[in-house]
DNA sequence: TCAAAAGTGTTTTAAGTACACCCATGA
DNA sequence: TCATGGGTGTACTTAAAACACTTTTGA
């Protein structure tokens, strides 16, 4: 942390910091991404020129780590701190800026079409964003995104790539559920990030048994059948049992 | 690959790429890394104002992607190409570079002191680099390391974080050995990657097994004991029974 | 009492772990 | 013939995989 980040100065016009913002809804049971809208149209003409959808981003300012950009932006977007943030890839192609709209939006906005940008992935359930603010956020399931601009298809791709891989080896799905869950939930998730079925018995037997899935004295309310008991996840059993396995698993 | 890489620009002055290149040196059984040395003395002045080591890195140019100034870094370094490399890091604190010879450094070089690395790691057998050219690079073992300039022990000690964690679920330690090799070359790697010790009965019986591993018509030479049998990894074979696993490992 | 999802057990198969000795070779 | 590292086998334990029915609850 800087110890001066609140007093912004310039940005670094070649540097930039996108976010993917995963979201799990658990009620569509759906892994989804939060766009914002990227339009634009002149006065003389009929049709937008620029009409698509866009990762939110915003410039390295002179002052602050990249990491703190990643926080000013996902703060920015959704008024959410502290949330589970991984820096998975640098974009740093020399043409990735270089389509027609790209172009477009560049001159129309002023920045630099050499810019290298730092992807980071967010990860969080969606019902904790309030997505009524002046970007007018919008989920999308991660199977069916809208036409997007830039490359951020591409970071987008390369984003979900990496949180598949890591969901498998590291206690991430939790971020992408609120404190307390069900097994079936979690279940949901594994199965909405990796976009295949889990058997549910064996799931069930193989998560309760560890240590750092820790019962509840709750259940589910509100529901209109059999409540369901409610789980957490201790971090700091898992970090305590983490045994450095060392698994060699190729 | 951008179309034009090979005419030179300008460098992007806050913008650059550092080599993290690991090589395992079957002698001595040691997972080693490749610095330079970083000297500087003035000629009013007794003793050097800058003596110690970094990792080779250089500027990206404004026509090259960041890929690409990797491989021109690796390139000149040790003469060699298409070598396995990984972009694992982002190093983008503003104050990574303000360290008294740092700074001193920074001012003789004429390069920014706000400049935003790109950590990759490179893995080779150490035997393939001809370590005679004017950067007069040198390995020491990743647990011996000398003073280190920069940010740049802790670049490293991330690149072996992250290099740790990969040699368990993909095939890279066979980038660190030549095509033909024992399977006690393998433990052998594994043991300096991990800083463990594998029991070989078990190693070998489960790595034999890998269809992936095959068994050449070929036996060591020049060795005064009973000389092993080699094998090869088969990529193509490796890629085509990479069954997408699913196997939660948490 | 019914609809809906929660929750439960057993068997089979595969893989990991622990452990100690003989073998083939070149010098 | 000997020193050196190469190579092998077995028993045990743990975890994964396959598979279908009963239970609990609120409406």
């Amino acid at each position: 942390m800087s110890s001066n980040a609140n007093f912004q100065t310039e940005i670094i016009p070649n540097i930039s910091v996108d976010c993917v913002i995963f979201g799990f809804d658990k009620n569509t049971k759906s892994l989804n991404v939060l766009l914002i809208e990227r339009f634009l149209k002149f006065d003389d003409s009929e049709v937008p020129s620029v009409n698509d959808y866009v990762l939110k981003g915003f410039h390295t300012y002179e002052n602050e780590s990249v990491d703190e950009t990643a926080n000013r932006v996902l703060k920015e977007l959704t008024g959410l701190e502290q949330l589970y943030k991984k820096q998975f890839k640098v974009f740093g192609d020399p043409n990735r800026l270089k389509n027609e709209k790209d172009i477009i939006w560049a001159q129309n906005q002023h920045f630099s079409e050499r810019t290298i940008t730092i992807g980071y992935y967010i990860l969080l359930p969606t019902d904790v964003v309030q997505i009524k603010n002046k970007y007018n956020p919008q989920w999308f399931p991660i199977n069916q995104l809208p036409e997007l601009g830039f490359d951020h298809k591409k970071i987008i791709a390369e984003a979900y790539t990496d949180l598949k891989e890591d969901a498998l080896s590291k206690p991430i799905v939790f971020e992408l559920l609120a404190d307390k869950f069900t097994i079936k939930d979690l279940q949901d998730t594994y199965e909405a990030i990796l976009g295949v079925e889990i058997d549910n018995r064996n799931f069930r037997r193989k998560l309760i048994t560890k240590k750092y899935i820790i019962a509840l004295d709750e259940k589910q309310t509100g529901v209109s059948k059999k409540p369901s008991q409610l789980y957490m996840f201790s971090k700091d059993v898992y970090q305590k049992i983490y045994k450095e396995s060392y698994l060699i698993n190729i």
